[in-house]
DNA sequence: CTGAAAGCGCTAACAC
DNA sequence: GTGTTAGCGCTTTCAG
């Protein structure tokens, strides 16, 4: 049992031509061969069972098909519909996708990232949010030139921060754009979870509908952090309703930090909408039929995955692209007008 | 630009020693380099930004170190989150896993199968559930056997259906005690989003609800089938109450059909879980907040992602593992007493 | 159109 | 300890 896989030139001693000759028949090439001799080579194939090596041919050709995607969480809707996405995409073109979850840790990112190096994978995806760490961010870098160096391509998903090709996301834009509508419906006393400090999105979001609201001219609005994530803003909803201030509307950083908060708020005995707006970010597929439906900006995940092997394919370019997508404002019963 | 990326040997030289001492100083080896030699190798490599090439070292050593992953949909929190669950315990391994999304197709599969074996990837998980196709099957367990041959490993999430490690999700066993508990609540005239029929583990739910149902002595209930996901149970309700016949629950073959399927009763004004009970099957995390809760049948995801990661390590085994999980009922307020 | 041979970058005997 | 030298499986000049 596990006799040694055929190689290559089993197949061409099988057919009785060249190694060469065997190569040209079974994986493409410009030059041609001959009908008989194809047909022995690939019925050889057949009978032995062949299947070419890729790590081989990669060696040999010098170049990979494979591209590897970086994100915080894949559990996470947000990351897992951009990764589908880009898996779409990825097979269309006959490409493999090598997934890496960082789990939130920074250090997993470097260490992936050194791993995709190695692997000499075509192209990196970067689609965590960028932190405010100084020092990952530089080491980040120091990590992605080299691998650019060597050939390969990055393109992120995130904030224009990094110098490469980049599906730049308009946070703050969106969150504007709700926080103008919020006040057009009438609410005048925001609070906001605003997700991590160190992640750039989180900030962006929060920045942008402070920007809106100030605009709009209302209150100044209460931020408290809090993680990403359900339990994120369960826990911020809760430390929020403690500090027992009168707020008529809430926005959280994300959809499911927005459905922690409305957990909180159930439990709590803080009804929603009735005493309090909700209003979240992403609008997660899975949560578009819960009650009450929830206000968001909609974010076209799927496709920043496909753009994002767009860029990839797209090849180096002298500068570094921006691919700009943005929100939509989408509001539902969770902010009745007021 | 793009100067070629520094290999062990330009390493070796700098460093003024032979390749095979670079080679044992950097990557390890069981036989020891003298410290000065090693220092200096290590100089010379972090010089040079020496990166070593994991194709050339996994056709040297003829062993990768990477693990594909064949799932339905990576964007269904089903899949993601035994993905990431497969992704945390590879990481801890050191290992990387190709992400595979076949997007329902089947002969996705077929392609994805083949590709990891081309990439002579240390294992394949099949986390996507068997059909009921007999040629596809063949087709698959062809492919799975030659992967077998060839030194891979092979663990699927699934019914054993397949001659290989399997971690066996206990979907009948789950949809029979939900029925018992259904029943126990005092519901009488259930309904059965049962989800493709081509599909086993959609079946194995319908036929466990339906063997818990008889047993507790109930009526014969309908089945409407129906694609897996949001939109697949939104339109099975709407055929459902079309019908206009008059059930007091409806058990969805997963959570999200049960949430399409009540936001068709919604539309359609029907009160859930007053006129109706509604119960799902996985307990999505993201759904987890939802009103009214959904009753449903809680899978240990992650767990199964991590559990198929140690059959992947276990190495081959004479005769196929089977590592059962079963699911538990978690009753919630989208059914209660009656 | 076909074949011989030189790599691709690295590991692992096998010598010294 | 350290160096030499075969490969690993495949592609691709370069000759014929």
């Amino acid at each position: 049992m596990a006799a040694r896989a055929s190689t290559l030139s089993d197949v061409a001693n099988e057919a009785g031509v060249s190694l060469a000759t065997a190569s040209r028949a079974l994986n493409g090439s410009d030059r041609v061969v001959g009908e008989d001799l194809r047909s022995r080579v690939l019925e050889a194939a057949q009978r032995l069972g062949y299947t070419p090596n890729a790590q081989a041919q990669a060696m040999a050709r010098g170049a990979t098909d494979v591209v590897g995607l970086i994100v915080n969480d894949i559990a996470d809707p947000y990351f897992s519909t951009i990764a589908a996405g880009l898996a779409a995409a990825a097979e269309e073109q006959g490409l493999l996708v090598m997934l890496c979850s960082t789990a939130g840790r920074a250090e997993r990112e470097l260490e992936f990232l050194t791993a995709l190096h190695r692997q000499r994978g075509r192209a990196i995806v970067l689609a965590g949010s960028r932190t405010t760490a100084r020092r990952h961010q530089q080491e980040v870098s120091r990590l992605l030139e080299a691998f650019t160096q060597g050939g390969g391509r990055v393109v992120a998903i995130s904030q224009p921060k990094l110098p490469v090709d980049t599906v730049v996301v308009d946070n703050r834009g969106g969150a504007e754009a709700l926080a103008t509508r919020l006040h057009a419906l009438g609410y005048r006393r925001p609070a906001l979870l605003s997700g991590p400090p160190d992640l750039l999105a989180a900030r962006d979001r929060q920045e942008g509908f402070l920007a809106g609201w100030r605009a709009a001219g209302g209150t100044e609005p209460t931020c408290i952090p809090g993680a990403f994530g359900r339990d994120g803003g369960y826990d911020a909803m809760l430390r929020l309703l403690d500090r027992d201030e009168d707020h008529d509307c809430v926005f959280a950083a994300n959809d499911l930090m927005a459905m922690g908060a409305i957990a909180a708020c159930r439990e709590r005995g803080v009804a929603v909408p009735g005493d309090l707006g909700v209003a979240g970010f992403d609008d997660i597929t899975t949560l578009r039929d819960v009650v009450p439906a929830l206000t968001t900006v909609r974010l076209p995940l799927e496709e920043m995955g496909r753009n994002a092997l767009e860029l990839v394919l797209a090849g180096p370019a002298t500068r570094p692209r921006r691919q700009q997508v943005s929100g939509e404002v989408v509001v539902r019963e969770s902010t009745p007008p007021r």
